[in-house]
DNA sequence: AAAAAAT
C-alpha cells in the first residue's frame, strides 16, 4: 500500500522563487477566531454541519442604519423619515428622494476602487454577436438606453453606474419585457444577464407603482408582499444579485431585500417587515418563510429565475413549484415570468414551459456557450500527477501576472484537501464549498475577490453567477460530468468582453464527457488536443452526448411543434403530467394558433443591423 | 456520483 494511492499528501513542494516566503503574509488563516493553521478545514465533512450556526449578521436588506424605522413601524404614514436615498411612490406619483453623494460613493464606488472598475465592458468584442428571438410579436431591438422605454429615473441610475451602453441581451430583453412579455432568455456568461432583468422590471415598477393591494399591504407589519421576486441557486448569487439592484432602485420608491439560508432569520424577518418590494432569494429559505407566513406572493408580478435551468434540474425543482404553484402566487397568465441561463437543455425548456405563458425565446452568442475570450486548454493529466500539475501551473501564473485562478473540484472534500495542500505550499489558497459556514464562505469568497488569497479552490457552488473582476484562469482540477457544467464554470473569466484562460485536466476518467467538450472547442475555435479526438473514437462516440446543438435553440422549432393543428405534439419524451393541462392545446395558447406560431423565428446580426425576419431554416448558426 | 438548498 503505497501513500500515493491513497490521498493527495502535503507534500512540501516548492517552487525555487517561493523559498522562504511565508503564506499569506499579513493575513490570518481562515477560521480567524482559532489560531492553528489545521483548523481551516471546515466544521463538517459528514453532513450538513453549517446550515445549524446562527452565524448572525449576514442577512441583508434596507439601507440605512439600524436605526431607521426600527422604532415605528413605518407603515406608510409619514411620521417616519425614509432611510437615505429611499423614495416614495404618493398619490399615484413617484417621488424620488434626493440625490446623497455620499450614499452615491458607497453604491457606485469612486475612481479607482474595485467597484468602479467593475463596470467596464468591453464592448468591441460584442460585436458580431449572433441573436436568435423566436416566439409571436418579437418587438424591436433597442440600440442605447434611452427613456422611454427606460424610467428616467432608473436611467440616472442606470449612468451613474457607469453602464454606458446595453450588452446584446439587454438590447433585446429591455423591450420584450417592457412590453409584458414572457422571457426564456439564453445568453452568455458574463454578458449582462441581471441588468437584462433588473433593468426592465425595475424600470416598469417605477413607472407603474405598487400594486393596489401591494399599496395597503406592503407595510403590514409582520408579512412582505414583494412585487418582483428573483430565485437564484446558491446563496452568493442571490446576495450579488441583491448587491445589484441596490445601484438601481436608489431614490426610487422600491424596497429590496435578499433572503437565504445560513443567515440569521430574525433580521431577515425584520428585514421583511420594513417593507420589500424586489425580493431576492434561495430557495430553500424562501420556503421557510413562505411556511412561516412572512411572506405572501399574491401581489408578484415579476417572477425572474436565474441559472434557471438549474433552478429546475431535479435537485431544485420540487422547491420550484412549491413555490410558484403551491403558494399564492397569481398564474403565469397574471404575471410575468422570466428565465435566464447561459445554458438551456432541451429537458429543461418542457420543464420550463409549465412556469411561462406565451414566451419569447431569446438566444443571444452561440450556443450555450463560450465565448471566443476564454482561452481553453485541455491537457492530459493522470489522478496522481494533478497536484504536481496545478503547482506548476500557479508557479507559472505567479511569474506572469497578479490575476485571480479558480479551481474547480468535484468534491467538497478534495475542495478542503487541496486548499490545505496549496496552502502548505505557500500558495495563498482558500476554500468555497457547501459544507462551510456562511461565514467562512462569505470570508473566502471577499479574500479572493480582493487579492489577498488569490487562489480559490471551489465546488459547483461557485460555478454560477459569481461575477468576479480579474479573474484570469480557471482551473477545472476535475472536469465535471455534464458539458453544461463546464460551460458555467469557465464562464466566471472572460467575462464583460475581457479575456482569460480556462485549463482542464483530462485523462480517460473524463472520457464521458470528451465528445461534447470537442464540440464546445470546435465552436469557440479553441484548439482540440490529438489525445481528446482519439480517446473519444477509442471509447465509441466519447461517452453519451446530450446532443449540444441543441443547448440553446428554441425547443417549439424543432421541428415536432410546427403544426397548426392541435394534434402533433408528437414527441414522447413529452408526456409528463403537465401535460394535459397547460397550455398546449387551446387555441390561445400558442401551440395550435394559427397566427404564425412559433416557426416564425426572427435572426439578427446586431453587428450588421439586418433586422430583417428571416426563415429559421435557412441560416441556423448554431 | 456530487453539489446545492431550511432547520
Amino acid at each position: 500500500m503505497s501513500e500515493e494511492n491513497t490521498k493527495p499528501q502535503t507534500r512540501s513542494y516548492v517552487p525555487p522563487h517561493k523559498k522562504g516566503i511565508k503564506p499569506v503574509p499579513g493575513s490570518t488563516p481562515l477560521s480567524s477566531e482559532s489560531s492553528g493553521y489545521e483548523s481551516r478545514s471546515n466544521s463538517g465533512y459528514g453532513g450538513y454541519g453549517g446550515y445549524g450556526r446562527r452565524d448572525g449578521g449576514y442577512s441583508s436588506g434596507g439601507y440605512g442604519r439600524s436605526s431607521y424605522g426600527s422604532r415605528n413601524n413605518n407603515n406608510g404614514g409619514n411620521s417616519s423619515r425614509p432611510p437615505r436615498g429611499q423614495g416614495r411612490w404618493v398619490d399615484g406619483k413617484h417621488v424620488p428622494a434626493a440625490r446623497d453623494t455620499t450614499l452615491e460613493k458607497t453604491l457606485y464606488g469612486e475612481e479607482g476602487d474595485s467597484k468602479f472598475q467593475s463596470s467596464g465592458i468591453n464592448f468591441d468584442n460584442y460585436d458580431d454577436i449572433p441573436v436568435d428571438a423566436s416566439g409571436d410579436d418579437v418587438p424591436e431591438a433597442i440600440t442605447e438606453f434611452t427613456s422611454p422605454p427606460i424610467d428616467s429615473l432608473l436611467l440616472e441610475n442606470i449612468k451613474l453606474a457607469r453602464f454606458t451602453r446595453p450588452t446584446p441581451v439587454q438590447k433585446y430583453s429591455i423591450p420584450i419585457i417592457s412590453t409584458g412579455r414572457d422571457l426564456m432568455a439564453c445568453a452568455q456568461t458574463g454578458s449582462g444577464k441581471t441588468g437584462g432583468f433588473l433593468f426592465p422590471v425595475l424600470s416598469e415598477m417605477f413607472k407603474n407603482g405598487p400594486s393596489e393591494v401591494t399599496e395597503d399591504n406592503r407595510f403590514s407589519k409582520n408579512k412582505a408582499h414583494p412585487t418582483a421576486l428573483v430565485l437564484a441557486p446558491t446563496r452568493e448569487l442571490a446576495s450579488q444579485i441583491y448587491d445589484e439592484s441596490k445601484k438601481f432602485i436608489y431614490r426610487s420608491w422600491v424596497k429590496a431585500t435578499c433572503v437565504y439560508g445560513g443567515a440569521d432569520f430574525t433580521t431577515q424577518v425584520r428585514n421583511l417587515a420594513r417593507g420589500c418590494d424586489l425580493l431576492v432569494a434561495t430557495p430553500g429559505r424562501l420556503n421557510d418563510l413562505l411556511e412561516r407566513g412572512k411572506i405572501s406572493l399574491k401581489n408578484i408580478k415579476y417572477f425572474v429565475l436565474d441559472e434557471a435551468d438549474r433552478m429546475l434540474d431535479m435537485g431544485f425543482e420540487n422547491q420550484i413549484r412549491y413555490i410558484v404553484e403551491q403558494c399564492d402566487m397569481p398564474p403565469a397568465n397574471e404575471r410575468q415570468s422570466l428565465l435566464f441561463s447561459a445554458t438551456f437543455p432541451k429537458e429543461i425548456q418542457h420543464l420550463a414551459r409549465d412556469f411561462l405563458n406565451d414566451y419569447i425565446f431569446l438566444s443571444v452568442g452561440k450556443v450555450g456557450s463560450t465565448s471566443e475570450n476564454i482561452t481553453q486548454k485541455i491537457i492530459y493529466v493522470e489522478n496522481e500527477d494533478k497536484e504536481s500539475t496545478l503547482l506548476d501551473i500557479l508557479a507559472a501564473d505567479e511569474e506572469s501576472g497578479n490575476g485571480l485562478t479558480l479551481v474547480f473540484v468535484e468534491t467538497k472534500r478534495m475542495a478542503d484537501i487541496l486548499s490545505d495542500y496549496l496552502y502548505s505550499n505557500n500558495f495563498p489558497a482558500n476554500s468555497i464549498h457547501g459544507d462551510r459556514t456562511q461565514r467562512e464562505r462569505e470570508k473566502a469568497l471577499e479574500m479572493f475577490k480582493s487579492g489577498r488569497e488569490p487562489i480559490l479552490v471551489a465546488t459547483a457552488v461557485a460555478a454560477r453567477g459569481l461575477d468576479i473582476p480579474n479573474v484570469t484562469h480557471v482551473i477545472n482540477f476535475d472536469l465535471p460530468g455534464d458539458i453544461d457544467d463546464y460551460v458555467h464554470r469557465i464562464g466566471r473569466t472572460g467575462r464583460a468582453g475581457n479575456t482569460g484562460v480556462a485549463t482542464a485536466f483530462f485523462n480517460r476518467g473524463n472520457k464521458n464527457i470528451s465528445k461534447d467538450l470537442i464540440e464546445l472547442l470546435t465552436e469557440a475555435n479553441q484548439e482540440v488536443p490529438q489525445f481528446l479526438s482519439s480517446i473519444s473514437r477509442e471509447f465509441g462516440r466519447g461517452g453519451p452526448s446530450r446532443g449540444r446543438s441543441g443547448g440553446s435553440r428554441d425547443i417549439r422549432r424543432s421541428g415536432n411543434y410546427r403544426s397548426s393543428g392541435n394534434s402533433s405534439y408528437g414527441n414522447s419524451s413529452y408526456g409528463n403530467s403537465s401535460y394535459g393541462n397547460s397550455s398546449y392545446g387551446n387555441s390561445s395558447g400558442g401551440y395550435g394558433n394559427s397566427s404564425g406560431g412559433y416557426g416564425s423565428g426572427r435572426q439578427f446580426n446586431l453587428s450588421s443591423n439586418t433586422n430583417s425576419n428571416s426563415s429559421s431554416s435557412s441560416s441556423q448558426w448554431w
